[in-house]
DNA sequence: AGTAGTTTTGTTATACTATAACATTTCTCT
DNA sequence: AGAGAAATGTTATAGTATAACAAAACTACT
């Protein structure tokens, strides 16, 4: 049986770093219930938003998924670049790139709070994968 | 009776453009089944998505919601300033932000071949109105 | 320790978003 | 006109997310 809060917290981060790839929140949920088949959504996503908030984990607004943070707990914007033939994501920061993003948005007095910069594509790997073949 | 096609199209982009600010797909839906009860889910889809495609409306992935392109047609990825108080969007095009961006997930082979933009916070007239208050 | 009040977590149910699969219609070409 | 291809309509269901309330744990105070 699971303790509370912190630990809920733990294991569902423990998930998102095992599978490396960005995984919804119900992929999530199946996981922890093999151990505890009593876990239900609201639980998932709670542990979710807590990890989101503290920056330890990123959701994935074009996939409605969830990756595990690949820096140290953060709280600035990610760019992630995200291949869409095996699925990993590779997460970059750059304050250039966001203040100058910022700047853009604010031309006619918008103050962003929110960044969300996530691109598509081919990673390096799968790209030379798809030469050799 | 709606004709096919091109017609379905026009209408969906003619209510994305009526309300200005990003509605979801039911939202859509529930506006033409005033005039059509019989309309249905893909249909409303499948009409987002070749406009979409055509760059005449754009989905705002973090939302889960469409709004109609407010330049002319272009196939660039925009930058969407969405404001959390009003709703309302702002889109802006950079060449020079989407240069970067691909740079900066390039470094590692990664080839971009789509970007998500999307810049959340607070609009000039929501936050001239809350200094005023 | 007891207990009133607050906050967090668990639970149930349901709302919202999206698409698969197949039927029907329309189009195009001969 | 009729065969084949493409687009659209229709039904059903899969996948994502949260509201609302119940129960448990924590806090601060006596």
């Amino acid at each position: 049986m699971y303790k509370r809060g912190q630990r809920m917290q733990a294991e569902v981060l423990g998930v998102l770093r095992r599978r490396g790839v960005p995984i919804s929140a119900y992929e999530v949920l199946e996981c922890l219930r093999e151990k505890n088949p009593r876990l239900s959504p609201p639980t998932i996503y709670r542990a979710l938003a807590a990890l989101a908030e503290r920056g330890q984990a990123h959701r994935v607004e074009s996939l409605n998924a969830f990756v595990a943070c690949q820096r140290e707990r953060h709280h600035h914007a990610s760019i992630l670049s995200i291949c869409g033939d095996c699925g990993a994501v590779e997460e970059n920061i750059s304050a250039d790139l966001l203040a100058r993003l910022s700047s853009i948005a604010g031309k006619s007095g918008f103050a962003p709070m929110r960044h969300v910069i996530e691109v598509h594509g081919q990673c390096g790997s799968c790209g030379s994968a798809e030469e050799r073949a």
